[in-house]
DNA sequence: GCCGCTCCTGTAAACGCTTACACTATTCGC
DNA sequence: GCGAATAGTGTAAGCGTTTACAGGAGCGGC
């Protein structure tokens, strides 16, 4: 079944099949309705590697993300997904675990199957990989990275907005001995939080005692950092963990050494991830919306297909505090 | 950069590049690592859609799932792809949102992408829409539809076998006023769980009274229909949930109505999605390993793309009772 | 020394589509 | 009513591979 058994039934040329599939304006109403009908009839369905081939255009779009199970990434893809889709292109997905060397597949991978655009969502990304991508002028979008070219863009996220209002949100609760927990520092993003935890409490006069206990974003992180808290001397009355795994971590920790959120500590998350109003109480937490996340990378990459020579592609996401019930006045 | 720059670097013809790229043992060593230089300088990867367009293989699978969001499924769509990409596939996912139109578009874009084969991991498969699949021969595997042929294959999840641990447990802790909470009721692996919970009842000489709610295997049908249970005059003291988000739901309704679990309701989930442990209390349910599911499905579709007339396809996944903390003897 | 192998390599025809270019028929300006 | 523009359609080249077929080199058997 191709273009030629199509342009036979319909009797006409190959070419005039092709210009109606491609909705081109040159193909008279009455022809193309001919076309449309032979299509129908014989269940065509053009194929998409063959189209690839000559117009070099995939309609394939890569992205790239830390690990599905994770629950901050679902969301994310299911988002991206549905601009894709309804933009007419097609979502390969490849997961890094964390790892460079499948970083470096993943890339390879999107390279041959000649994706047109990719989008890279996880905070690791290695500039050395991404040459391969560049180099083929393979239009770009990164997460949290500070670079943007010609064929690139850049989402930046306004973490530090989310972790004041955390923090300002904890002061008017009287809270003053008030500890963040970490992820894995080699992060920029991570970094980037915890710079925005110690300007916080500087703005509001405080850079003593400086509670930090290092995390791995993940839940057993969250957890071994919370009972490091518990055990000193003066603990704190209040944490803010670097994402929500932490956070629930260390809400299990808080628990198991029978003590309770809000009572006794007040707790407050980040990323706001599905399960986060499930919690027993419900945490409080800063919504980092993934769908805003999704739907501006695909416009970035979209821009950038469009145009040969697009204006700096920087955008922003904000993050805002949700009150739910882990935090309390004391 | 194509097969031909790398045959001029090589100084030989296009069909011995080919045929190195493809481990043809007809090339001379000595050629053939002649070849792989002049690609590994070159930097040259081949263009897949070329190689589709002739050889008929895309090397691309199809995956379709109800919703990434459902945490039922990205351990899933991980452990899949890992395999799809171990044997030098890529993975194409579509999510149907639980909606006949959607499933139409998702397979429409898997026939246009040429995918080699599908596995259909929802409950919800409409057989009208897959005629579209078999007619082009695209081996396919299904999950739960009871239709295996020459090309397709049938996983069958074994619910019964999980139902009827959950209430052996609850039967040796005492219990006998068992509640369970159904799914919707339009899909046979909700109907299958249903009739294991009562034909396991019979079979303890117990089938008055009959306490079933309907659910929506979400958390807010969970929670009504737990709301309905605690209205019982008599309510149930254990309840039993057709899966995990189900019982969710009813954990926190049960909280809200001021009684604790495990002391004044025993509960068990169904699925162990990647929370169940982490509730509070930590979800007794019956684990349905997703990674062995994803393992069986791509082996299953292996097993079609290779033999033409292979043997019956079916195969059957186990379901097992996990001891956790929401249950308690009365 | 010749035949018939085997082994390796090259030539060229597909695969199914898009699109530049060519061509015919129609329309328009004057 | 004539040339020029325009609209609609067809012809055929080419996208980057794979692979059937052809061909040449080398070798053993006689």
């Amino acid at each position: 079944m191709n273009i030629k058994e199509v342009a036979k039934r319909a009797k006409v040329s190959t070419a005039t099949v092709s210009r109606t599939i491609n909705d081109s304006e040159k193909v008279k109403p009455g022809t193309a309705a001919r076309v449309r009908k032979a299509i129908e009839e014989l269940n065509f369905y053009p194929n998409t590697h063959a189209r690839t081939l000559v117009s070099g255009r995939s309609r394939m779009l890569g992205l790239i993300i830390s690990d599905i199970t994770n629950p901050f990434f679902p969301e994310l893809v299911k988002s991206f997904e549905d601009q894709a889709v309804q933009g007419g292109q097609e979502v390969i997905i490849g997961n890094t675990d964390y790892n460079p060397k499948r970083m470096a597949g993943c890339i390879r991978r999107m390279v041959e199957r000649k994706v047109d655009g990719v989008a890279i969502m996880t905070s690791e990304a290695d500039p050395v990989l991404i040459t391969e991508l560049t180099r083929r002028n393979i239009p770009t979008v990164f997460m949290d990275t500070g670079t943007s070219s010609a064929h690139s863009a850049n989402i930046r996220i306004d973490y530090a907005q989310g972790i004041h209002e955390a923090l300002d949100h904890l002061f008017s609760l009287n809270h003053r001995r008030i500890a963040f927990i970490t992820g894995p520092m080699n992060l920029e993003s991570v970094r980037i939080r915890r710079a925005a935890f110690l300007s916080g409490l500087k703005s509001h006069g405080l850079s003593e005692p400086v509670l930090i206990e290092k995390g791995d974003h993940r839940i057993e992180g969250g957890a071994i950092a919370m009972k490091n808290l518990l055990k000193l001397p003066q603990r704190p009355t209040a944490v803010i963990a670097s994402n929500d795994l932490t956070a629930i971590g260390a809400l299990g920790a808080i628990h198991e050494a029978g003590l309770k959120v809000p009572d006794d500590m007040s707790l407050i998350g980040f990323d706001d991830i599905s399960f986060a109003h499930l919690t027993q109480p419900p945490l409080t937490t800063v919504i980092l919306s993934r769908t805003q996340l999704a739907v501006t990378a695909y416009a970035a990459l979209e821009a950038l297909l469009r145009k040969e020579e697009g204006p700096q592609g920087d955008y922003t996401i904000p993050t805002h505090l949700v009150l739910r019930g882990s935090t309390r006045a004391i």
